[in-house]
RNA sequence: GGCGCGUUGGAGAAGUGGCUGAACUCACCAGCCUUUCACGCUGGCAUUCAGGGGUUCGAAUCCCCUACGCGUCACCA
């Protein structure tokens, strides 16, 4: 058996798209758990919307994720170039080959005639399909349409009736009824080649063994089929990957929110994390383990286990694997990816590593810093709801907050001589635990709930914890 | 409308004829740990697999019908 050889084809039209990359990663972890090649061919056909920013993103994207190629744009490989319009030459040879065994013919019929036909059978309820008009144009008719200036393009005819079957990796076995496709476009007005008859030349070439792909190119596949047909070559093996699904069930798009890789980039989610969130979009581990590096989820992965029911992007999952990660890294580490966050706040190195501390086992995500910056920035206090103003109204409090306040004004804001006079208080009063963390905390942010109080006061600093001290004092009327 | 695919708890999702009297995870609730908070840990959480019929000793798993959802019908990919 040969090699195989899966390829990733996005076309360069946007950011790298969440989809996009799990259809990346699938591809990725299935050649590398057979010790096949990954390709990264660029599908770049569509003149009006490709651009190279796009492409640049998507390398920057998958490069970020982890995923490296083989084979492709930027790494070359023996079947270079893997730019389309960089391989027009190989689709005329192919161009070649179907009318010289009369499979394909020229087309004159403009947009508004067929738009025209469309609707005559929608209306009808039938389905839209290239009527064959222009199929056996004599020499005369063609050249008369030529010399009136009309730019033909070149269809594929597609005869017969038996059904198209096929045998998808994923879904089993699909059929479609040849009927049901029509003489389609292959090659557009302007001399380049569609979609549908680009892939196949490409994937034919580059001898690619399996296309794995996004559902929604299930109704291309009998199209490319009767192309691989006529030109007398060997298929791949498909497999069609579901869709991804919004929280609202259908496919995902920006309307569900961020969409593309580097969204998520930009939010402070980690590569190993959502690598591993989109893995498990359509694909399930075989034990119940649910956390996976790369390179595991290459051992791991089969593709008898993808799933052909969509995949629903739940994104409180992501949050919570990222904090997973999040969790487990060395506080330096969480201090650079807080960094971009805080910038605003002009914290000193120690600062930003010290809140880093505080918050590692709290975030989800980097981004979420700035959700916990008013607890020690600017001062705000105010008790947050009912419960954490009874919290002031113990008549513990105007005690334990009198002893703060004259013991904190002695020491050096640093965490450990806090927990020092905080358990100094504790005994001295002969308080338990709640009495003095609970007062102190509340009166400082007006919270209960929160980081280590500690941590917090440091970060406050002296002046901080005095205004916010006072502020309750005025607010419980003392 | 045609064609295609899907439908398991509040959410994600295992499970393709008996070991599932439906894993695991998120969320939620209860308890433990913790001098506070959080992390963590333990337990609870679908008499049931969209609905209806059928096949079978036995069905979430196979077949049929209905409903619903989604995808796709371009000189876009």
């Amino acid at each position: 058996m040969s090699k195989i050889r899966v390829r990733f084809a996005p076309s360069p039209t946007g950011p790298l798209h969440i989809g996009g990359a799990r259809s990346a990663l699938f591809n990725y972890l299935f050649a590398k758990k057979e010790g096949g090649d990954f390709i990264v061919r660029i599908e770049d056909t569509d003149l009006e919307r490709s651009n190279r920013e796009s492409e640049e993103n998507i390398k920057d994207s998958l490069r970020w994720l982890g995923m490296d190629w083989n084979e492709g744009i930027d790494v070359g490989g023996p079947f270079a170039p893997y730019r389309q319009m960089e391989r027009l030459d190989t689709y005329k040879a192919a161009v070649e080959q179907l009318f010289a065994s009369g499979q394909a013919y020229y087309c004159y019929c403009s947009e508004a005639e067929l738009e025209a036909e469309r609707e005559a059978s929608l209306s009808q309820k039938a389905m839209p399909i290239y009527s064959g008009k222009c199929r056996n144009l004599t020499k005369e008719e063609r050249s008369a349409k030529e010399a009136a200036g009309i730019k033909p393009v070149i269809r594929l005819r597609v005869e017969g009736d038996e059904p198209i079957i096929i045998d998808d990796l994923v879904r089993g076995q699909v059929s479609f009824e040849r009927a049901g496709i029509g003489d389609f476009v292959i090659v557009k007005s302007d001399g380049i080649p569609v979609y549908n008859f680009a892939v196949v030349v490409d994937d034919h070439t580059m001898n690619i063994s399996h296309v794995l792909r996004g559902e929604e190119h299930l109704s291309n596949t009998p199209r490319q089929v009767v192309l691989y047909q006529a030109l007398g070559w060997d298929m791949p093996q498909f497999g069609h990957i579901s869709l991804i699904l919004g929280k609202d069930k259908s496919k995902m798009s920006k309307r569900h929110g961020s969409v593309s890789v580097v969204n998520y980039k930009d939010q402070g989610f980690l590569p190993e994390a959502l690598v591993n969130f989109l893995a498990l979009l359509g694909w399930a581990p075989e034990g119940e383990r649910e956390m996976f590096s790369l390179s595991e989820l290459t051992k791991e992965f089969s593709l008898s286990r993808v799933s052909k029911s969509p995949a629903v992007f739940d994104i409180e999952k992501l949050k919570w694997l990222n904090g997973q990660y999040l969790h487990n890294l060395p506080k330096e580490t969480i201090a650079e990816g807080i960094g971009p966050f805080v910038k605003e706040a002009n914290l000193s190195e120690e600062q930003v590593l010290l809140l880093a501390e505080t918050l590692q086992k709290h975030l989800n995500t980097f981004s979420e810093v700035t959700d916990y910056l008013p607890l020690f920035l600017g001062t705000e206090n105010e008790p947050q709801n009912a419960e954490a103003a009874a919290v002031l109204a113990e008549n513990t409090v105007p005690l334990v907050l009198k002893a703060f306040a004259e013991k904190f004004a002695k020491i050096e804001p640093e965490p450990e001589n806090i927990k020092t006079i905080l358990k100094e208080i504790r005994k001295e009063n002969n308080l338990n635990g709640a009495q003095v963390f609970m007062a102190v905390r509340v009166a400082l942010t007006g919270c209960q709930h929160g980081p280590d109080i500690h941590n917090l006061i440091a970060l406050m600093g002296k002046e901080n914890v005095a205004v916010r001290l006072a502020q309750t004092a005025k607010r419980v009327g003392q």
